[in-house]
DNA sequence: CGATTTTGACCGGCGC
DNA sequence: GCGCCGGTCAAAATCG
């Protein structure tokens, strides 16, 4: 979330400002007031430095505003992370337990591990993504998603320690840093990287001014008190939530939406195709939509491929509809990686992060190695592209994928529409609400298709799927409902995705 | 000094 | 053909 981050005033445009976080601005503010205080000299004068004396004294009380928010904010990232703790040991607990009972040679070693993990020592990390059928860890899935369907074999919602490598450990050197330490403490694995890479995009793209200088900045506000996490973020230029690196070749400022949108392109391989953009919602600007276009023509980072996982494993979940009510109300209320995929493309998913709930649409190609879902993008592009009369199109290798990345749980957000009426949309019976109808019926039908298609071998149509992206990212009314429908189905968990 | 961001300009697609 | 719009380029600025 970006409590910190948000700021009441609208966001300027960037344009040299280099203006730092929240945080910074804070920081900022009360040396102004001070400084205004009158130097009598005059009248003209004295009504100028009255004047500012109030402007100073509005600027403060929104700066006391800001202040109060940002300890709600924090008080409610310790809650969160100790009932996380909590359910840490909860599992671990009842990990050790099965261990025991059962004596498994091969048993998972004490700690609910995430797949990847080796080493259960320092880092929590929360995962939720595909896994190899023998990396399976049950007690695992049961205890943290309690997913009673958990079985489902490529989806696992994980709750475990990672350590260096693996889901948590997955940044590089770089950017890595600043959310490597932040995994731990609250953001949680894949979900902290993309909590990360909201708040970071979200600086850049949708609030230009707090762009670079502390790229974190604005996520530290968000996550939470991490000194550490934030001065590492600083450093990092790239964004690498996902765990590529990204670099930023352009921004526009699209129509229908104040917010820039930002370009960037993935710089781990030299000409790797992959470019990916990041737009704040014009509706709720807790919003950050990023769309993926293209295909990585080098080995994805562990970082990425967590990412993928864990979209994957999202697609997975509601697609098969194994998410179970506790699953979903667990991961929700706790905060952890949460995964509601299928709603619009083969892989969307919603996970809240300590504090920053995260949808993500992602209707890119499996990774390889993660490819265990059973409606890959392909499929659900192609179904996509058959709902709207592009089957006959051939596909080229290109594909888009998108993900929104909702970086802010705002009650009122939520409370915009019903969620069912939300889930109506997204289903089928919102076409009134939406400016592009044609866009919910791709979403529409892809959903629809994504659930009965079982291999993805179909042709995807670039331009269906970019298509689909853009209706997303452009249309407010479809991303509210989107919003709200991913909420409801967080919060009804399994029934709403057995809704389908 | 290299890497990255910023930002105005340019280009191509699309609708009128 | 023209203008709008989105996406990209590339020079300048900035940062570490």
């Amino acid at each position: 979330m970006e409590v910190a981050v948000e700021r009441p005033t609208p966001v300027k445009e960037e344009k040299g400002t280099d203006a730092k976080p929240e945080m910074a601005a804070i920081g900022s503010a009360l040396p102004i007031v001070f400084e205004s205080f009158p130097s009598t000299q005059g009248d003209a004068s004295i009504k100028q430095e009255e004047r500012r004396l109030e402007a100073a004294k509005a600027e403060m009380g929104e700066v006391r505003e800001e202040n109060e928010r940002l300890k709600s904010m924090l008080t409610r990232i310790v809650n969160q992370y100790q009932l996380l703790h909590t359910h840490f040991l909860d599992v671990v607990k009842v990990h050790e337990q099965a261990a025991a009972k059962a004596k498994l040679p091969a048993a998972p070693a004490p700690a609910p591990a995430a797949d990847d993990v080796e080493d259960p020592d320092d880092l929590v990390s929360l995962s939720l993504g595909t896994r190899s059928n023998g990396a399976r860890r049950k007690g695992h899935e049961r205890s943290s998603s309690s997913s009673g369907t958990a079985d489902e074999s490529q989806l696992s919602l994980g709750l475990g320690i990672a350590r260096g490598s693996g889901l948590s450990s997955v940044e590089d050197d770089k950017a890595s840093g600043a959310s490597a330490p932040a995994a731990p403490v609250l953001n949680l694995s894949s979900d902290s990287s993309s909590a990360d890479d909201t708040t970071k995009l979200a600086q850049d793209a949708a609030a230009p001014g707090t762009s670079r200088k502390s790229p974190s900045g604005g996520a530290g506000t968000g996550e939470g008190a991490d000194d550490e996490v934030q001065q590492q973020a600083k450093k990092a230029r790239v964004s690498m939530p996902d765990g590529c690196q990204w670099r930023k070749y352009g921004q526009k400022i699209s129509k229908g939406n104040p917010c820039p949108r930002a370009y960037y392109r993935c710089t781990v391989a030299p000409h790797c195709p992959v470019r990916k953009q990041v737009q704040r919602c014009a509706d709720d600007t807790s919003i950050l939509i990023t769309t993926y276009e293209g295909q990585h023509n080098h080995q994805l980072p562990p970082a990425a491929t967590a990412m993928a996982s864990t979209t994957s494993a999202a697609a997975a979940m509601l697609t098969s509809g194994s998410t179970t009510s506790s699953a979903a109300s667990l991961a929700h209320g706790h905060h952890l990686p949460l995964a509601a995929a299928g709603l619009l493309g083969p892989t969307t998913m919603v996970s809240t992060a300590a504090s920053c709930p995260t949808i993500t649409l992602d209707l890119t190609t499996p990774a390889p190695p993660h490819s265990l879902m059973h409606s890959s993008p392909y499929a659900a592009a192609a179904a996509a592209a058959a709902a709207a009369d592009y089957e006959s199109k051939a596909v080229p290798a290109a594909w888009s994928s998108g993900y929104l990345a909702y970086g802010g749980a705002h009650p009122s957000y939520y409370a915009k529409s019903s969620p069912a009426l939300a889930m109506g949309h997204l289903f089928g019976g919102g076409l009134g609400v939406s400016s592009r109808p044609e866009q919910i019926y791709g979403a529409q039908s892809y959903l629809q298709r994504t659930s009965s298609l079982g291999g993805g071998h179909g042709a995807v149509a670039p331009a269906v799927t970019d298509t689909l992206a853009k209706a997303i990212t452009s249309d407010p009314s479809f991303q509210s409902a989107l919003a709200a429908a991913i909420t409801s189905v967080i919060g009804s968990g399994g029934a709403a995705a057995a809704q389908k």
